[in-house]
DNA sequence: ACCTGAACACCGTTCAAGT
DNA sequence: ACCTGAACACCGTTCAAGT
């Protein structure tokens, strides 16, 4: 990449997050390249789609929200881990209005350039459920579409004014449905070695 | 309101019925006046906004829906309600593809067309919610906000493709999450008379 | 009364023309 | 190489002009 062009491409990045935050993710592209001071031309060559740029604006986040996965993996209980990871996810969701609908409309689309950071999530998410489950933890009748599933209707819902104040209780209600052995399941620690701790 | 008019009217809701089927809520404007062989301007004097549309499009649903909340306010057990109008409200939600997205933000605006269908929903919610609790069927530490907030998410959740083959998991999941008093407020049946049934 | 075409200000896509 | 203005096909809003 030439010296202009670089330059450009981390303006552009600085300037997009300013206007997406204020805006919320669905900002027009061209709004964004005009305070920019840039053409639209320019802003769609560097970022061909909406999701394009947002994969380049997310790229810090996602990072810091997998490498928080694999500490949670080693360092907490299956169950704290499961509902610290829960809470890491809803700190995320709400960074821009409607990133989680951008992604979750992502997450069914292989070409879309937030397609791995999704699967990313995705995989994260089932790897920390299945410890849990493994554990006798976190009920055994739920696998990792479902458990990303809940992450996805909940963080969208935070990104409603009226329900953001009743989100950490919702995710409080949301975690102990995953993580208590309903009567009907209780029994099924098929493969789980025992609570030893 | 004159005949050529009323005629004008039903057509319109007819055709707009089929082209939001097919197309899901944000279908556009001018492609529901094209296929109705109507002026767009014409539609929009009808149904000024998206939402006056819907209103006049969902009244029949919404009517069935609320309906049925007074049906179950006491012909069924409390917990049994709260199940069965979670499911009907997903079987709402299933109606055109991105409908909840449409009334979440409905839910907000007071000036919004569909804010009194929203309302209507809600306070339905809130009133079985508030049976379950009173019989220390549901968990306590919950309002309408909440119920209706779970509804919406899993609502909007189902209308993406890749999760709604688990979407009755899921309800059967939070459902059984809100009627099951943990073990924190498993006491707290403070005002509720002993299931007596 | 009711309908409609057209003008308007927006949007994202595309590309020929500039440096 | 990289940038840009402009043309394009869309969108919802608005209104003067028709019947």
């Amino acid at each position: 990449m030439r010296a202009d062009a670089k330059k450009n491409y981390s303006h552009i990045l600085t300037i997009a997050r300013e206007v997406l935050i204020e805006e919320g993710a669905d900002a027009s592209m061209r709004d964004i390249a005009r305070r920019a001071n840039v053409g639209l031309a320019t802003l769609l060559r560097h970022f061909p789609t909406r999701e394009a740029l947002f994969e380049a604006l997310l790229c810090t986040n996602l990072d810091a929200l997998t490498q928080k996965a694999g500490e949670l993996e080693t360092s907490n209980s299956p169950g704290e881990a499961i509902m610290s990871w829960f809470r890491e996810w809803m700190t995320f969701a709400q960074s821009y209005r409607g990133v989680v609908a951008l992604m979750a409309a992502a997450h069914t689309n292989p070409d879309s350039a937030l397609y791995a950071s999704c699967a990313a999530v995705h995989s994260a998410s089932a790897r920390l459920l299945l410890r849990a489950q493994a554990e006798g933890a976190a009920r055994a009748d739920m696998n990792g579409d479902d458990m990303f599933g809940l992450m996805a209707a909940l963080g969208w819902l935070v990104d409603l004014p009226s329900f953001a104040p009743r989100a950490d209780h919702l995710v409080h209600l949301v975690t102990d449905a995953i993580l208590t052995n309903r009567p009907g399941n209780g029994g099924k620690r098929k493969g789980g070695r025992k609570v030893v701790r």
